[in-house]
DNA sequence: CGTTTTTGACCGGCGC
DNA sequence: GCGCCGGTCAAAAACG
């Protein structure tokens, strides 16, 4: 590949479009994938049933641009493999694939938390800057916010749930500071941004913390992808330390270039909590200022060159 | 025992 | 019409 990324990264960048670097006509824009209400109780439809429209359904995506926090930790393989939910809600891995001109692979998640919910999710490092992960949210949950896996699995999951954490939250921050605060969101509409932030007036912090970008094919559905996208970052209930990893990942980068590979995946699924945790921490105390985060720029960036 | 993760293969769509 | 790439599904293995 040419490289999405250099060429025109579909993804931050300001030619943002049907959100994947392919672009096409998007096909089967499923209007009803997105019923509107991120949240809505019923959504019974779960109509959007990807896996039944065929493949290639590149409806509604935001793409959200996540630091990758520094943070040294082995973690172990198999478990929490490094990708999980964003939110409250639990994603499964369900395939990764390598993309061409991207030295990372993708990776692809689905929501667990509820049998049928649409909710996807991939996860991919920025080429231009290892330092960032790109989350490309599609569809939404089509059960209430945050019904974690715990509703329907007595075992959740042993990420961050041990009290004492490898790696303080605190200090996380602290080493990824230079990327943590960032802000800025990118929409399609501003419109819609501003809508959004309106209606999640507690989410605005999350707006700040994240640099998010709606690709949507209509207005209406930035404005509802962004609110999507938002929830779905926080959700509910963001608890705690959650960054235990995706912080192995960035002392992986930052370390070891040999095993680049599997820290790119352990990394490729968990920043975005990171950084809503960071936010989130900044919101209680944090200076979140400052700016750290990644803003959807030129996908090229030149940086790889 | 259940759930999640990993790898491979297949299919569909798009671009040239 | 052919080729390439992305995305998803399926099966197997590992871990909690």
């Amino acid at each position: 590949m040419d490289g999405e990324w250099s060429d025109g990264a579909a993804v931050s960048s300001p030619t943002v479009s049907g959100g994947e670097g392919k672009a096409g006509p998007v096909r089967g824009v499923p209007a009803d994938e997105c019923p509107g209400s991120p949240l809505s109780p019923a959504a019974p439809s779960t109509a959007a049933a990807p896996a039944a429209s065929g493949r290639r359904r590149s409806a509604n995506k935001r793409v959200v641009n996540v630091p990758l926090a520094d943070v040294s930790g082995p973690r172990p393989k198999g478990v929490g493999e490094g990708n999980t939910p964003t939110d409250s809600w639990a994603w499964r891995k369900y395939g990764q694939k390598p993309i061409k001109g991207s030295p990372f692979p993708r990776a692809y998640y689905r929501c667990s938390s509820n049998k049928g919910c649409p909710a996807r999710k991939q996860v991919e490092r920025n080429r231009a800057e290892p330092d960032m992960v790109i989350v490309t949210y599609s569809f939404e949950h089509n059960h209430s916010d945050a019904v974690p896996r715990a509703q329907n699995r007595p075992t959740p999951k042993p990420k961050a749930q041990p009290p004492p954490p490898p790696p303080e939250p605190a200090e996380s921050l602290s080493s990824g500071s230079h990327e943590v605060a960032g802000v800025l969101v990118a929409t399609e509409g501003g419109a819609a941004a501003a809508a959004a932030v309106e209606v999640h007036d507690d989410f605005r912090w999350l707006y700040d913390g994240v640099s998010v970008t709606s690709t949507s094919p209509s207005d209406v559905d930035a404005a509802d992808e962004m609110l999507y996208g938002t929830m779905s970052f926080f959700s509910a209930a963001p608890p705690a330390p959650l960054c235990d990893e995706f912080g192995d990942v960035g002392g992986l980068f930052d370390g070891e270039g040999g095993c680049e590979e599997d820290a790119m995946f352990a990394g490729l699924g968990e920043l975005p909590e990171c950084a809503m945790v960071f936010r989130r921490h900044g919101g209680d105390g944090m200076p979140m200022a400052g700016g750290g985060v990644k803003v959807e720029q030129p996908a090229e960036s030149a940086a790889m060159s």
